[in-house]
DNA sequence: GGGTGATAATTTGTATACATTTATGCATAC
DNA sequence: GTATGCATAAATGTATACAAATTATCACCC
């Protein structure tokens, strides 16, 4: 029976920021899956924190669009419809187009260095940690936004790659990463020799593979019990 | 001395959403000024709620840019820099763009005819309402973006038009509206007819000319109260 | 007059208490 | 066996209490 216990608390920052990020990882590595439910008193024991603070982080999360909130129901992790699900897609093609265009603009040799690093990474991490895999896949896109430059434009795709992992969560194959290394490669090398149009064009490319590959097998274990997953991010 | 009296409360919703609604039409409507300090116990005062829900009001208006928080040393109005000003405004042509792309292949004319009333009422306004205009000249924006069908985009435009006001209200002179009326109306034109590119271009136009009108004076008169300007804003 | 430091008053961060609402369990009825 | 109600438990919404941090006040000194 899992003791709950406090963990020894290692990055600082306020509290419900590490509650948040945690919950966040946990949904995004798919540990936490949409329609699970996110009882305060448990996460707060997970985290060692107080309902205070985790119910600031849940309202950050529903401010993202990760849960849904329901008065005096509390929060669950989110169930994009198809609908939501669509728009998160076609929001998001929108901003990481104009990613591109910014970067085909202004992008450095450093910057080409670290998204190659990247990818290196991620290469290593799809032979044998799935959930990494995950999180990585979507981390390369919020790098190539961050290095964009423009703060506002990256922070909205932080939001919408996120929703996407719920989404391909929901309605794609279990534990795909769902981002073709190979894709993510071709983008690199036509910002490395500034083609944006090549660029543009592959993302599209890339983009529409991945909402094709969603709309599959919905995968539904029920029963699942949130405090033995939260004990691995209650970092 | 305004008495810190309870308002009887008109609009429901949880508590922490009025105090919020609040704020935010006191920032938009240019009440409250970039830099104004936003000290718990007098909004809770005002409104008549504890920290607590302010403080969660407070937290989802800074996830959303409006205001800054330095932690232990509490929220002010956000001040946005010039830097930052820049991404606001590409990031919304960006998105208003993708709004109209969507809206001239499905637009109604129910919807034209929603947009023009607006525009009527913002002729109106413009004339006597100084704080009404401003707030209905962005609400044209937003009910665009409503009208596209697409929430995500929505609520996006949404933000980045809300930041506008503040940007606005730092770097442009104080209380214009900054949005020709008869620039919206060559919008509507072009839905008319469904024109798209005709609709774009009107777009480009008119937020360049915003972003034109902005780096003018910039007004800044201190020792403000906050207290009799949210009398009129804790409804 | 203007700087300096100790002290008091605010203000924030967090936990806890309590009322209200929702969910659960169990006995009874059909 | 399934359904209905009530009693109980659990979870949420909000306010309040208290510690820690910040800011303001003011006497003192140069």
């Amino acid at each position: 029976m899992n003791a709950p216990v406090r963990k020894p608390k290692s990055a600082a920052g306020t509290r419900s920021d590490s509650v948040y990020a945690g919950l966040r990882r946990a949904i995004i590595e798919q540990a936490l899956m949409p329609g699970d439910k996110l009882t305060e008193d448990v996460i707060g024991d997970r985290f060692g924190v107080s309902r205070t603070i985790v119910r600031t982080a849940l309202a950050r999360l529903h401010a993202e669009g990760l849960v849904d909130m329901q008065p005096n129901k509390g929060a669950t992790i989110a169930q994009p419809s198809l609908s939501e699900a669509q728009d998160v897609f076609e929001t998001r093609m929108c901003l990481e187009r104009q990613v591109l265009v910014r970067l085909a603009e202004k992008v450095t040799n450093a910057d080409i260095e670290r998204l190659q690093q990247h990818v290196d990474l991620e290469t290593k991490a799809n032979a044998h940690d799935g959930p990494a895999a995950i999180r990585l896949a979507g981390e390369f896109h919020i790098l190539l936004a961050s290095l964009s430059g423009n703060g506002v434009l990256a922070r909205y795709v932080d939001e919408v790659v996120s929703r996407c992992s719920l989404i391909l969560a929901l309605y794609s194959r279990p534990h795909s990463s769902d981002c073709s290394i190979n894709e993510h490669q071709q983008i690199i090398d036509a910002l490395r020799v500034r083609n944006s149009q090549a660029a543009i064009d592959a993302m599209d490319h890339h983009l529409k593979a991945v909402t094709d590959r969603a709309l599959l097998s919905s995968n539904s274990d029920k029963h699942r019990d949130i405090r033995s997953i939260l004990d691995r991010y209650a970092s």
